[in-house]
RNA sequence: GGGCAUAUAUGUCAAUUGGUAGACAGCCUCCCUUACAAGGAGGAAGUUGGAGGUUCGAGUCCUUCUAUGCCCACCA
């Protein structure tokens, strides 16, 4: 077979994808095992108006990595997709596109007929993402894609709002609330962020103090802005009606009339159009200053009201002047002090954020803005401003559109979250549940969040959603139903209008976990489930044939999911689970790093920075963006580096090519695990095989009498040479190591052992030691192996028969076929691709689970590693060939031997090593590109050679005549000399302090004295040499 | 203001329960050796942010300082 000498990743992708959909791979039912175990993931579903960034690829790659091991472990495995309408985005999104298309707003067009237009834009473009997905390669059942606004998820939404209100979870009141003037909707604490600004500006606004008396009060002496105490200069009084400011403009330039007996109070604010809803001016009760004027009242300029000054411990005496403005209506601390006191909301602002009638006739309609500017030309005017002061601060935005949000009181519908929140945090106290990964410091995170829990403001004034299941009545009465049939019954009038609002998004994502396996809420323990279940027949059938899901998926596994979104989801369906199916949602959550840019900066659309995944895709292949993401991914953050994949498409061509070697010589070899002594299944003894399928092409009879119990597998290696032995050991370690860091969610550590494993071991090494041996021009090659036999090599090597490199071939290509198994979760195109063109790969190497499904590597047995396979002995015999091999090919390239001139090498070992070095010297001769090796109890060479010393203490030698370069020479051993020396005296040290000897474990101390022993010897026969150089 | 994280080679990052620091990229030397130049062989490069402490032994544990980043709450 012949391959292109580069792996196209293109290719690749292109092939495999719709055919594994196509054959049900990605469904659990392509598992036959009926006592499989489940595994389940859901997709924490991304924005219908999503596209794909490095941080959902880097999400889906780790979630994909776990359910496709898990599924070739046997797991009946389910990783579900979806989406999330996703409210003032996609509402957002259509808008605009309304007014471009047709010039028209949503509310030309009326409620119905926009959420039509949603609908469609859903249906045209809402599949970007899922296409996007798609490339990932992840193996999602795309027969069980929900979408938030799914007929079963909304009902779901609608059984779950119905029943928190029965039980009094949720109720309609007005509250201060975070609201957009822009979005016109309110907005919950998590959709608010903030924004800092530089240019803000700190007023101080002067109010006159009702039976004022003779100084100002101001927190400090102020001064105008000539220096001159402000309040000393008043002259004269100022009446009701200039304080109103009603005609303050034709007093501009002036000098107000204040009259020696006025006071003022002096606040500072930043948003000073809101004292126009000031009910009160609040003071620390503690602050002397203002211990006096705790009772009376200031006339509010601008207005014809006098409010009280009240005194609240909130205040602090520090900041500003000590007196605060307080607008129960327009701030949230103001809120709750106005509760305190029972001062009046006076709301002074509009929707869409300009000024209200309330404010003022000069003030209403002017945007908030205007009205700011305003207020501070009168109070400029009144002389009432003190000053302005640079500020700067935080202001709240808008998530979604960044506009500056305001806070006011609106009627909505609210959940109290006591109740479910005590839940979560009993179960995190009890069983401390959920397990993060990283624990720190998410667990604590969550905890903290969830303690300062408030009720949680679920309407939304927008048209794209779960519309609210409220009816009104005509006299405004309130009633909850699941649909509006149900309120006719409980109104017991047709003349109702259902409440306009719809439901946060989150509050049909926080059901995602169970939503998306079927349940629709209907087998809630409520009055009215059965009765509307018999009403709806068509559903109760999907129910229960969706139940079945619930009952074998839920709780999933685990959730993966990005840290911002532990608040805003996961906490909320932990809460949702406990509360509506009484089980957790998941059993762990991970958390993932975030993917920065390559300075380290997030990555944002407005910044530009963003590295687009696809893009990424087309030029390095999804198998090596998806190795760089789960490399990296320890749940730090990463800089994102175009290198890091780089290197892992090169991986990647790495295995391409090692692939293409072993099919170059693959002729009579087949994949055959027996052959390396891997037990198929050793927990499929239930007869799957024998009852399958039987047919005279396939291997499992070779399999089956070469493994037909576990304990026979050891035996099957036992007669191969020490290189086999070896990379045997190797593979099995790494399989043993890669489930265990993916047990412990280390991606990185998987990826870090195959890659090493792949590379280091498997094709710098083994190919290299077994390449004569197999390679098709053997003819010579079997020369060599002959020559090796007469000197007592391996008897297995000795054959030298056509048979022993055909078993050679199938053990080499039987490796790698495991190893690509290894790779699969990670890098699933490749290795598909690949698994397609070894010989005999069929449904034979399947998970028992999966014995009558199409041949692919996706459901190919996972190998967890034979610890009877793990030999030890093998790998440190190995390890003192390499040595031996590298001392030697460092001394080349020190001396500047020419690979193509051939040495001569000699060494001098124990009896134990000669044997080692002696059974594998056709290779040491081949990769140390020496024509002789000789081997003895001491050396007899020439001075004129060069010498070496391996860690045990063997010596080497190859002589140079005539071509040494002394000085050379000598300089390289006396600094080999100086490194063990170096080494030596630090750990002398440490043997000669009694603490260390006493007090340090046995073996520890031992294996010091150990390497002191070894430093010596070497160190002694190293400079044994230089003296001979001399 | 509170909480948390990070600081290791030139860069990006690793390093089980404390045992004396590794990978990849880059750099230097040599090699187009018939799987792969997206390759092979060899090599140089680190007082683990600073200062104390615990310990026989600290990148790892404790204290403190410095720098950076994130989250939460927000003083009007």
């Amino acid at each position: 077979m012949e391959l292109s000498t580069q792996y196209n990743a293109k290719e690749a992708e292109k092939n495999h994808y719709k055919r594994w959909e196509e054959s049900g791979f990605f469904t659990p039912e392509i598992n036959d095992d009926e006592d499989a175990e489940t595994y389940s993931i859901v997709i924490p579903p991304p924005n219908v108006t999503g596209s794909l960034h490095m941080g959902h690829a880097l999400q889906h790659t780790i979630m994909d990595v776990l359910a496709r091991r898990k599924r070739m472990l046997g797991f009946r495995t389910l990783f579900l997709p979806g989406i999330d309408h996703a409210g003032i985005s996609t509402q957002l999104m259509v808008t605009r596109q309304l007014k471009d298309e047709e010039n028209k707003t949503p509310q030309d067009i009326g409620r119905e007929a926009f959420t039509e237009k949603v609908w469609e834009w859903k249906h045209k473009y809402g599949g970007t993402i899922l296409n996007q997905i798609r490339r990932e390669g992840i193996s999602v059942d795309w027969s069980r894609e929900a979408f938030t606004m799914d007929e079963n998820l909304s009902t779901a939404v609608r059984n779950v709002f119905v029943r928190l209100y029965e039980e009094g979870n949720i109720y309609r009141g007005a509250r201060i609330v975070n609201w957009c003037p822009n979005d016109e909707t309110v907005l919950s604490d998590l959709e608010v962020e903030d924004k800092e600004k530089k240019d803000g500006k700190l007023y101080y606004l002067q109010y006159p103090i009702k039976d004022g008396e003779q100084s100002s009060v101001s927190g400090e002496q102020s001064e105008d802005k000539g220096g001159n105490p402000t309040v000393m200069e008043g002259v004269g009084s100022v009446s009701s009606e200039q304080l109103a400011g009603s005609s303050g403009s034709e007093k501009a330039g002036r000098s107000p009339k204040v009259s020696e007996g006025v006071r003022y109070l002096t606040v500072a604010t930043t948003r000073p159009e809101t004292m126009l809803g000031d009910t009160a001016v609040a003071v620390n009760p503690n602050d002397e200053r203002f211990k006096d004027l705790i009772g009376k009242t200031v006339e509010l300029p601008l207005t014809n009201r006098e409010i009280p000054i009240i005194a609240d411990e909130y205040v602090d005496m520090e900041f500003g002047t000590g007196a605060v403005k307080i607008t129960p209506a327009h701030d949230p601390n103001d809120y709750e002090m106005g509760l305190r006191h029972n001062l009046s909301q006076l709301n002074v602002m509009n929707l869409d954020g300009t000024m209200n009638h309330d404010a003022g006739e000069d003030f209403n309609g002017l945007d908030r803005y205007k009205g700011r500017k305003l207020v501070i030309e009168k109070f400029e005017e009144l002389n009432l401003l003190e000053k302005i002061d640079d500020y700067e601060m935080v202001l709240p935005v808008c998530e979604r559109c960044k506009t500056v949000i305001e806070t006011l009181i609106s009627e909505q519908w609210w959940v109290k979250m006591d109740e479910m929140r005590d839940m979560a945090l009993e179960l995190k106290r009890e069983t401390d549940y959920p397990r993060f990964t990283p624990h720190n410091p998410h667990t604590k995170v969550y905890t903290d969040w969830l303690e300062n829990l408030r009720d949680w403001t679920i309407s939304r004034q927008l048209w794209w959603g779960h519309q609210i299941p409220a009816w009104y009545d005509e006299q405004g009465k309130v009633y909850v139903a699941k649909n509006r049939e149900e309120a006719i019954k409980f109104a017991g009038t047709s003349k109702l209008t259902q409440d306009e609002d719809v439901l946060d998004t989150w509050f049909s994502s926080w059901l995602w976990s169970f939503s998306t396996l079927g349940w629709d809420g209907e087998t809630v323990q409520s009055p009215r489930s059965k009765v509307q279940s018999q009403d709806e027949n068509s559903s109760t059938l999907d129910f229960g044939l969706r139940t079945q899901d619930l009952n074998a998926f839920h709780p999933t596994n685990v959730i993966v999911t990005a840290r911002e979104i532990i608040f805003l989801w996961v906490s909320r369906m932990v809460m949702a689970a406990l509360k509506f199916v009484g089980e957790r949602p998941f059993d762990d959550v991970y958390i993932t790093g975030t993917v920065l840019d390559e300075n380290g900066l997030r990555m944002s659309k407005s910044k530009g920075n963003g590295v687009d995944p696809l893009e990424v895709f087309d030029k390095y292949g999804v198998d090596a963006t998806r190795m760089t993401l789960a490399g990296s991914a320890t749940g730090a953050n990463f800089a994102w580096r175009d290198e890091k994949v780089e290197s892992y498409r090169n991986f990647a061509n790495k295995i391409w090519n090692a692939t293409r070697f072993c099919l170059m010589n693959a002729e009579g070899a087949k994949v055959d695990p027996g052959s390396i002594g891997i037990c198929r299944n050793p927990h499929d003894s239930k007869g799957v095989i024998e009852d399958n399928y039987r047919n005279p092409h396939d291997s499992r009879a070779v399999i089956e009498d070469n493994c037909r119990n576990p304990n026979d597998s050891k035996g099957v290696v036992d007669g191969l040479p020490i290189s086999d032995r070896w990379i045997i050991s190797r593979l099995n370690k790494t399989a043993k190591h890669v489930n265990e860091a993916l047990d412990k969610y280390a991606f990185h550590v998987a990826v870090d052992k195959l890659y090493h494993f792949f590379w280091d071991d498997f094709c710098d090494w083994y190919i290299e030691l077994v390449k004569d041996e197999i390679s098709s021009a053997s003819n010579e090659q079997s020369a060599v192996s002959s020559k090796t036999e007469e000197k007592g090599g391996n008897p297995t090597v000795m054959e030298g028969t056509e048979s022993s490199q055909i078993e050679a071939r199938t053990r080499i290509i039987t490796i790698l076929e495991q190893s690509l198994r290894l790779l699969h979760p990670f890098m699933p195109y490749l290795t598909e691709e690949l698994w397609q063109k070894l010989p005999n790969t069929n449904a034979d190497l399947h998970n028992a689970a999966y014995r009558s499904a199409d041949p692919t590597i996706m459901l190919a047995d996972f190998p967890v590693g034979d610890e009877s396979l793990i030999d030890e002995k093998a790998e440190s015999e190995m390890q003192l060939i390499f040595e031996l091999i590298t001392k030697i090919r460092n001394i080349r390239a020190e001396m500047q031997i020419k690979p193509s001139d051939k040495i001569s090498v000699h060494i001098a070992a124990n009896d134990k090593i000669h044997k080692i070095f002696h059974e594998n010297e056709a290779q040491i001769l081949k990769l140390a590109r020496a024509n002789k090796i000789i081997i003895a109890g001491g050396l007899d060479v020439p001075d004129a050679s060069a010498k070496g010393v391996l860690t045990n203490g063997a010596e080497i030698a190859i002589p140079l005549e005539g071509l040494i370069d002394f000085p050379k020479e000598r300089e390289r051993l006396q600094n080999q000399i100086n490194k063990l020396v170096e080494e030596g005296e630090r750990l002398s040290k440490q043997l000669s302090n009694e603490n260390f000897v006493s007090k340090a474990p046995a073996e520890k101390v031992e294996a010091v004295r150990e390497r002191v022993a070894e430093i010596e010897t070497q160190t002694k026969t190293l400079n044994e040499n230089l003296e001979s150089l001399k």
